[in-house]
DNA sequence: TTGTAGGCGTTATCAA
DNA sequence: TTGATAACGCCTACAA
């Protein structure tokens, strides 16, 4: 009663092995009378195939891989959510890996991945300022690999991501309209391609509008809750910007913190935007004016990117590159 | 070049592949000497040992698999990130199944999990008004089980959950103390072992302020937003609560989007406290009060005791709990 | 210390 | 339509 496998299934029906597992193939050719009697028979025993035997003898384990920075994130906890929903319906299974912004953890994630353990990836990249071509190796296994929002400018494969320079300039744009004359950006890493696209449209807004490029505004900020605290309010204090923009979700938050200490009200004496999905920004105080990125539909394209690939290798352009568009949403925190 | 196996490596080594398969094993006889031209070599053709064969072959898959309800929840991504850092640790990968809090959902990801593909689950439910004794196979595949805060009772085996009794009790007291009279208790199920929990907490405390119970004040709630939406504005137009206690977070948000409508004042109208990871919490207009869970640390102790579990099935009595302690934060949503 | 051989559970090929 | 058999890649007795 153990485990039940199907050399035991077969003796239980006086049958042989190739014939029950063929019961469980559609194609082969098998009566109708027996596969029922099989059938009901597995269930009955309450049979399941042995996964690793299937994947051992099929080449492929039904299993993708997704790989993200962090999982306390909302926008990332939404993508996989998309991701999942679109595996689940084709039958896949997802392993999860969080490289918590660990470059080696991120490689150590994929050289592992090179044993046949799923059959494709899904990665938002951690260690742009690195070496990727590690990456490349993935191809000669014929591995398929997709990036979502956070990618490498130097690895050619398919990728979700979004416009992101039209949504920072359009939220500098505003800012401005709302009075700003001295917006920060704030940033995680200003090396990363993801910011550097999002400033790009923080300072072609800006020359729109002849306000001058100032270097000091650029805020470069750490993976650290506290260094980021000291940052902001040292910025605050130093920098008085009347503006800011956040590059990340996280630093949103870190500003209305520095703010409640320091006792500067938002939007009157500083108006705060940035990227973010959280559901319940109208709730804060005050609410954030986001650019809010389809989180969840980022996740289902790239998983069915994914599975296009899967299907076969050639119908996807590697360089292909689906574009989804942000949305700006206007509320108190910029005085909207 | 393409996929690698031990075969491969030991030809091109001129050796045979167990000598090879044993270099990557530690306990084997195997002179130093070899080992290392071994696994030089083998890092040299990115040689990946193939995880399925080694699996069939060792019959355990070193991986675990994590079922929860839902993973846009703060509470439960929280918590698979602490799972997934132990399981790393321990060289385990982690696959995610959620549920939508839908029980079919459930029963077919356990049935799946049948198949050898996992080495044991750790589980937060969704379908305790159902039979839950298709659990009971898991036992007879040894395959082992941890529930983690939301559990069913009528199934024995390991859990780790947090003292929801008492923080209930404390919740409320906090609320009568700033003057609440009529407190309403809002719960998405309330036949749903942890409501229950939670709610005797609330009636207990109830009378021991002298407060008598009212059966109106309990609002059983839906999976859906929109719903909840009309149902909490209708009770807070009629039944006219001058306090709210929120078994899940995302009531809590719902009482918020409600008063705002009706422009009923938090906390001089109503006061509200809930059950929430949220770590923005003080970030809300009104900041939120909350009983926090110690979301990271229960998927850890899950996984712990899981791995325990796998080490040892007989290390861990199956009646074992693991009660962690919520923490009750005051915060201006209660008037303090 | 190293090599040989058999089997983990499944599926595909071939033969009956 | 069904059965025997080999193979997927790895690991481990056992033999050398």
């Amino acid at each position: 009663m153990d485990n039940i496998n199907i050399k035991e299934l077969a003796r239980a029906l006086g049958l042989s092995t190739s014939t029950v597992s063929r019961a469980f193939r559609d194609n082969s050719d098998i009566s109708k009378e027996t596969k029922e009697r099989i059938l009901s028979m597995a269930k009955q025993l309450n049979y399941q195939p042995n996964h690793y035997a299937s994947n051992l003898r099929e080449q492929r384990s039904k299993t993708i891989a997704v790989i993200v920075p962090e999982l306390a994130n909302n926008f990332f906890s939404q993508a996989i959510h998309g991701i999942e929903r679109v595996a689940r319906e084709k039958g896949y299974h997802i392993l999860i890996y969080a490289t918590e912004d660990d470059f080696a953890k991120e490689v150590s994630f994929i050289r592992h991945l090179h044993n046949g353990r799923a059959d494709g990836i899904i990665m938002s990249v951690s260690g742009e300022a690195n070496d990727h071509t590690y990456l490349n190796e993935l191809a000669k296994k014929r591995l398929p690999l997709v990036f979502f929002d956070r990618v490498y400018e130097d690895i050619i494969t398919p990728r979700v991501i979004t416009n992101d320079y039209q949504s920072s300039f359009i939220a500098i744009q505003h800012l401005i309209k709302q009075g700003c004359k001295r917006i920060a950006y704030l940033v995680i890493n200003k090396n990363l391609s993801i910011g550097k696209t999002r400033m790009q449209g923080y300072i072609d807004a800006l020359a729109k509008f002849n306000i001058p490029f100032d270097e000091d505004l650029i805020i470069d900020c750490t993976q650290s809750y506290k260094k980021n605290h000291v940052i902001l309010k040292d910025m605050l204090k130093k920098i008085k910007p009347d503006g800011v923009f956040t590059s990340v979700e996280r630093l949103a938050f870190a500003t209305y913190y520095a703010c409640y200490e320091l006792n500067v009200n938002i939007p009157d004496q500083l108006k705060v935007i940035g990227f973010s999905s959280l559901e319940i920004a109208p709730l804060l105080n005050p609410s954030l004016s986001t650019i809010t990125q389809p989180a969840t539909k980022i996740g289902i394209e790239a998983a069915e990117l994914l599975f296009k690939m899967l299907e076969d290798p050639l119908s996807v352009d590697p360089h292909k590159r689906v574009v989804l568009d942000s949305k700006l949403v206007k509320r108190n925190s910029t005085g909207a």
